[in-house]
DNA sequence: CTAAGTAAACATATTACGTCA
DNA sequence: CCTGACGTAATATGTTTACTT
């Protein structure tokens, strides 16, 4: 997707938008990559220093019959042992090609139905899909995780995607795939927030811009009624508030009154002048600040 | 070098389940 | 107890990118 390598923008600084460089920087693993998929003439890949040299590996836990939320100890055994993080196995039983995917889902649904992720979930025999609630340790913890990794660098995101997913996923019992569902969807819900709060930015805007050309243009009419009675206008109130930074030669408008010199100064030319000069359009997004804002986790229901 | 195939990771939309008022 | 709303885990699908053949 386009967006992918631009996700540090509205979409949340999310780390991970950048992550598909992986390739080209994978090389602390160096180490841990069998010499046999080493190509002398060529950079490591990260396929080379990531790959399960059996793909099948996770596959095979869970053709086993493995608790679907508990972390098999042959899965971390296996990491552990190897040193080697199979991209695939972030993907759990869920890797490889969408097809096999669905396949092996398939396969581990009916295992799911049977498993249960505590001891209060024994009912088995559905083969639909379990939908199991993460308790609240389960959520911090990856919410910690979340806040910690939604902003490094992508390098660090991939060893953290590679590596610490298993860890977190070890640590959580939960399998690395709920890991990786639960950051997309975490992903998700921060991106829908941030739409919302842009939108709602945006909207208030929008209305304070309204809100001055109104202003604006009541001013202006009093300008063009003071035209016709300069005698009058010794006496007024500044009309404008407009100021000019005499440095950045930025237009800043200010709702309260602004410096009587100022406005009078400013007001001298318009006064003389039968075309008064308004100040060049500014953008007003340029003049309006943007407070990027942090989203904490969106308040849990559970 | 190029093209086709593959894998990984993602975004997005949707579904389905659990909880709560 | 029932029900609808809501939050969210899980799934489906399509896209992009890097790598391999």
């Amino acid at each position: 997707m386009g967006d992918k390598n631009d996700g540090l923008g509205l979409s949340l600084s999310l780390g991970y938008a950048t992550q598909r460089n992986h390739h080209q920087q994978p090389s602390l693993k160096l180490n841990l990559m069998p010499l046999a998929s080493q190509n002398k003439h060529k950079k490591p890949s990260w396929t080379d220093l990531f790959q399960s040299p059996d793909r099948t590996c996770d596959t095979r836990l869970f053709q086993r019959g493995l608790d679907m939320n508990r972390v098999p100890a042959a899965v971390a055994d296996y990491d552990d042992e190897t040193g080697v993080s199979s991209p695939n196995s972030t993907l759990s039983s869920f890797s490889g090609k969408r097809s096999e995917r669905k396949q092996i889902g398939e396969e581990t649904e009916a295992e799911r139905a049977s498993c249960s992720r505590g001891s209060d979930d024994e009912d088995g025999g559905d083969a639909s899909r379990k939908k199991l609630r993460l308790s609240k340790e389960q959520s911090s913890v990856l919410e910690e995780n979340f806040k910690e990794h939604n902003t490094l660098n992508p390098y660090v995101v991939v060893l953290w995607l590679q590596k610490e997913k298993l860890a977190l996923a070890k640590q959580l019992n939960l399998r690395p795939r709920q890991v990786e569902v639960w950051f997309q969807n975490r992903r998700a819900r921060t991106k829908l927030k941030q739409t919302e709060v842009d939108c709602e930015y945006l909207k208030r805007f929008c209305e304070n811009l309204t809100e001055e050309n109104r202003r604006l243009l009541k001013e202006v009419q009093e300008l063009r009624a003071l035209k016709l009675s300069p005698q009058l206008y010794m006496h007024m109130n500044p009309p404008t508030t407009l100021t000019m930074c005499p440095s950045c030669k930025r237009v800043v408008s200010s709702a309260s009154s602004s410096s009587a010199a100022v406005v009078s100064s400013a007001l001298a030319p318009i006064a003389s002048n039968p075309q008064p000069q308004r100040p060049v359009p500014i953008n007003p997004w340029a003049a309006t600040p943007i407070h990027h804002r942090t989203f904490d986790a969106p308040a849990s229901s559970s």
